[in-house]
DNA sequence: CTGTTAGCGCATTCAA
DNA sequence: TTGAATGCGCTAACAG
């Protein structure tokens, strides 16, 4: 028998010639049907698939047309991780929202190390990047910003010329310090997230904060500090323990050394709802009555928080909204650089009520 | 002030042109560190940076190469949803682990409508596809096989060479059918995933049995029918109640129903965990107890099915590591060929016991 | 409606 | 070590 031809790559030049038709004609049958015969076009189709063509390639034509039809999400945190944490699921969500709409598919770009970082995010072939990194000195963020492509960034502060999207979490964490100096607390203990990316779990210091690179978590703590200071406690004498990775487990180990301090405090201020649960699973360990005998406020509301009991008062934030935002300005923006603060909303439920009397 | 130059598209050659080399020499100067002296590669380096370049464009060199350094996750659903079903986030989070370690980004491609899924199938870059997809109709299911990409399948019935990743769902009920048989049950109900795209909610008749194609939901089906049968249980008499979406809302609405109908079950096999939380919310609003006068069981093992009260009695599917071994037959193997069939078992909690004296 | 002409930006032969 | 040439596969002008 004589040697077929190579079953690899045929191409459109191939399926042209083949229908004894130029390689334009063959290309304007795939994207441009009203260039040419409605049979015409039906008949190269028809060869190109009994060819087993599979279509213009992706890349050449990206390379040609300079658009990818896909946006880069860039996580700067392990993608696992990403994909269990509830905020960023929500995030993924409005993303995803968009991004359909829109008929853009969604490149979860790894950066798990800051080597990774570098060659994921170099080779992405995509037209623009979200950038969702809570981390101020992620080496990631340097790598999406040489890119130079349209950017969103969320989470992060503000960066000049770059569009943002964000909620006020210094405002948000005072109001809810507040709701629970309405209701006559005084003794506090914070829950906090990580304050800086090395995995350290316990007792935060003030020289710890003045390291912090987590903008967020900076905010809030300082929020909480807004009102506390302002309700005249003194702040530096309250604890503070920090639960890296945003633990369930790792709050419920904490809450359960903070409850045992004296004076136990009587109100807790987590800085997200996972960390809040945790408190609340401590609480139900101890035997110490929620909201009787103390307060838990979270942060975020997850949908979680209104499912488990007792339901969870807490600070809502957009969150599939943001990701929604976040896509849109990158999507329909051009180049995008408005920047968007959302709102935040306190959600009363059970668990948090009266300080219990002295 | 004469026109500065087009601020647009710099290239390697403009690159290699500055640095007085070659364009050979700049490219290796990014690709290939061994190819060049290190402080030839470091001057070269510094005048790209300087001039603003962003490193090789990444359409061009996958050109180039023919590898796109990313794979394509196809969700014959959309995208909101499968970010919001726990079964689908823990796949996920399967894929994103091995993706992270082999330095793949993850390409989720949107398959809203065929026509969607036609254009954005067919435009994506990436080396091969996991193709998460339970109706055997789905339109996406030809436009990926039609890339001729390596594919490697989940949750669909295998097909003829293509790698595929399943469970035995046909046995895994059949085991939690029989687990109630087991504790005295005879009087049975179940709440169903869909059997056809068609959003329809109710009661299920055996001509949409007969039209199903969610192979997933008719070998879950069977399975109970396996159990009831071969325990003398005539299968036609059981009520089955479809809650398309797997939504917890619709499940607890139909098992309302279903909980009022004379006689009333003693157990409700649910298709999955959340249905069964459906159920178990509907016999709390009916002051039925659980599992005393009611044995529910569920299946897949979200994280959920430990944390709520009654703890969950379910089959259990390992979810994250049927996206970790998709994603290792796609990036290890090469074609992916081999199939595999990954274990479940069944999981007793407290949302079962004896079923109550007649 | 069709074909001809020109690159998109790069990585890789091969020869120097 | 370096440099000159070649084409990956395609689309967009433009002229027939």
């Amino acid at each position: 028998m004589t040697a077929s031809k190579e079953p690899e790559s045929i191409t459109l030049q191939d399926v042209a010639k083949a229908a004894g038709v130029s390689r334009t004609t063959a290309s304007n049958a795939f994207n441009r049907p009203d260039q040419l015969s409605a049979e015409l076009r039906e008949r190269i189709l028809a060869i190109a698939h009994q060819m087993g063509y599979s279509g213009p390639n992706p890349m050449a034509r990206m390379l040609r047309t300079g658009r990818a039809g896909a946006i880069g999400l860039v996580f700067a945190d392990s993608l696992p991780y990403a994909f269990s944490d509830p905020t960023s699921i929500a995030f993924l969500q409005g993303v995803s929202r968009v991004c359909e709409r829109a008929k853009a598919s969604l490149l979860i770009v790894p950066t798990y190390d800051s080597e990774a970082a570098q060659e994921t995010i170099q080779q992405a072939a995509v037209d623009g990047f979200i950038l969702y990194c809570l981390d101020e000195n992620s080496p990631a963020i340097n790598r999406v910003l040489d890119r130079k492509l349209p950017v969103v960034i969320v989470d992060l502060a503000a960066r000049n010329g770059i569009a943002s999207v964000k909620v006020d979490d210094r405002q948000a964490a005072r109001q809810a310090a507040e709701h629970l100096i309405q209701l006559n607390h005084r003794q506090f203990a914070i829950l906090s997230l990580e304050l800086l990316p090395d995995q350290y779990i316990g007792a935060v210091t003030p020289q710890r904060i003045q390291q912090a690179t987590f903008q967020n978590t900076l905010d809030r703590l300082f929020g909480y500090q807004d009102a506390l200071s302002a309700a005249g406690i003194d702040f530096s004498q309250i604890p503070i323990e920090e639960c890296p990775g945003n633990s369930e487990e790792l709050a419920l180990e904490r809450a359960l050394h903070l409850l045992q301090q004296m004076p136990r405090p009587t109100a807790i201020l987590a800085m997200s709802d996972r960390l809040a649960i945790g408190a609340l699973h401590a609480a139900e360990q101890l035997g110490i009555a929620v909201p009787d005998e103390l307060s838990v406020i979270g942060f975020d509301d997850i949908p979680l928080a209104s499912q488990i009991r007792p339901t969870l008062t807490t600070i809502q934030q957009p969150l599939v909204e943001k990701g929604a935002i976040a896509a849109q300005l990158l999507l329909e923006t051009n180049p995008p650089t408005t920047s968007k603060l959302l709102p935040t909303q306190l959600i009363v439920r059970e668990s948090t009520g009266i300080a219990p009397a002295r």
